[in-house]
DNA sequence: TTGTATGCGTTATCAC
DNA sequence: GTGATAACGCATACAA
């Protein structure tokens, strides 16, 4: 009999419904609407699903209803442990509603960014979340070719009103900046992220130059350093600004990872923290807080953003209204590497 | 016309069958076996598919072929960076053979991995990486009864014989003992991750409570404390051992956030590194490395270990044979955080 | 080499 | 409240 259920093979609705002596609409009713069933077939249902050990096949599913109950979730990089955390509480705040994360990385790369979505689209996914406000135009063309909703996420004011989670990377390093002025700073370094296709660092950066531009001061070009988020080439990046004449007495680095490496650097160029230079960072990480001294640095939200994304994904999926804008608070939080120029 | 593609529907294969003049097979045939097509038929599919901005439906794919392309990994946690790495490396081998990683985690709850494993079976994915050797063994039948192909990560030697590639946990405790021991030291203390559902940090503890054996010795109850991997957690526990009397020499921390913890409580409580005590952890994180002193660690092959599971993976479900069996080198590290006993 | 026809397992649309 | 049936978009056996 073809609805015989040889071994080893995988139940299907239709065995259950064999087993419960119902049709496959009902199993199905069953499991999706169990209001819309009446309760004694639901029970039958139910026991039938527990004895063969059912499990809905999910792809099929997807294929009729056209949504597969999947998000991806696109990250610059793992290497700094920054978007894993935020990604933790994506995945966690999903995986509670039922949704499945699709995860992939693009190194800063923004046309990989484009080739990955369109790889993931394939493989259907529902919805997207983005690190940033700035992509490559075509992957909003693509989005919007295919329908799929998307979040933006570690910014806020997206270009064209898109819809994003974050907090204003810009007013970070601006308040970071009166920070240092306060303290009494004049010559300043920046140890920055590369900025092409990288929002949040060249935010970071600007925030911080017009608030001293307000206080009468700037940064010159040449104590603009560059350098890949590694410690290693933080440190070089720092070595070049040490080197500079003046000499800066205070350094923003756009985040912790930087900030320590340019720690590094300082250390084995025998300059004290804070006594001869100040450092700061951005994102509060236990990497900065654990040094010595502890570096001064901003608590971004990175928890509440993968919340706040999957919240506002999910909501939108399932066609409920939620808020397209969030601007999340952040502060600075104030430690050991920082205190008056020498 | 049912064959017409309305605007802002998805171009099916159906379209680009009738764009190019083919029959839907010989589009399917262009795409997964090209050399099976006339080269200028070919070339007129793939003419269409560009021009159509065809993407093909994985879901329906997935359906009719039976396999997904998609991997499931399900880890512990990402709030310690290290897991996030390797799956990071995972995720880019994954991606470059045209698969799709799926994320989730368990926070040490094994019930909870059997739960997000039949999620993702649900959902559909091909096969599965674990982290560590040790699992509910509902797990494994789950995995069994619907032919999911698994690799078990960050350990050797998984009970009967499964597939899995790591490092031998045991001998690193045991080689950080030996070096402990050859510096001088007779009282140890063990600051241990809870060791339920996490054999890395059993098997750490054990080789390296092995070694002192060997040499004579060993660690009272009292000395060995747990702790959630968190800094505050280690901190707290690393107090406890502070405040033991006799006092440790030694303490070996199961991972790096653990050490740098008890570092920590070290720093607060007045005891000097490693004059007064020593200090060590594993997996030579970043975290460690920039502390002042420098953490004597155990190099792990962190993004290796992804390296090799993406590989192995890939190669069963693609019907190549791998070997399911790979054991990968570690080292000491040796830093400032030891020195002989006081 | 190419086309025709069928079915993957589920959900949605109808009747009943 | 429930059942029969037709899709969903593609890959594949088989025929041509």
């Amino acid at each position: 009999m073809t609805g015989d259920r040889p071994d080893r093979a995988r139940a299907g609705a239709k065995h259950v419904a064999l087993l419960a002596g119902v049709s496959t609409a009902t199993v199905s009713r069953a499991l999706n609407n169990p209001e819309t069933v009446d309760p004694a077939t639901l029970q039958r249902v139910r026991d039938a699903v527990a004895k063969l050990r059912y499990v809905p096949h999910g792809v099929a599913r997807s294929l009729r209803s056209r949504r597969s109950k999947m998000v991806g979730a696109i990250v610059p990089s793992f290497d700094y442990a920054l978007y894993a955390r935020t990604t933790s509480a994506l995945q966690q705040r999903l995986a509670e509603r039922g949704y499945a994360l699709v995860l992939a990385e693009h190194h800063y790369d923004l046309e990989q960014e484009l080739q990955l979505t369109r790889q993931l689209i394939e493989h259907g996914v529902d919805a997207f979340v983005f690190v940033g406000t700035e992509h490559d135009s075509r992957l909003f063309a693509l989005l919007d070719e295919f329908g799929r909703p998307f979040v933006l996420t570690w910014g806020v004011d997206a270009p064209e009103g898109r819809p994003c989670v974050g907090f204003d990377n810009r007013a970070a390093g601006y308040e970071m900046a009166r920070h240092l002025v306060k303290l009494g700073h004049k010559r300043f370094g920046i140890v920055s992220a590369p900025i092409d296709g990288n929002d949040r660092g060249r935010e970071r950066g600007a925030g911080f130059r017009a608030a001293l531009a307000e206080a009468g001061l700037s940064v010159p070009d040449s104590h603009v350093q560059y350098a890949r988020i590694t410690l290693a080439a933080a440190e070089e990046a720092m070595q070049r600004l040490l080197a500079a004449k003046p000499r800066p007495t205070a350094v923003l680095a756009t985040n912790d990872v930087l900030a320590v490496g340019a720690m590094l650097a300082c250390r084995k160029a025998g300059v004290r923290i804070p006594d001869d230079i100040s450092i700061t960072g951005v994102d509060n990480t236990d990497l900065g807080a654990t040094q010595t001294p502890g570096l001064t640095s901003v608590r971004t939200p990175i928890v509440e953003i993968g919340d706040a994304a999957a919240e506002q994904i999910v909501a939108r999926l399932e066609g409920r209204d939620a808020p397209a804008h969030l601007a999340l608070p952040f502060e600075i939080v104030l430690r050991g590497s920082t205190a008056p120029p020498p």
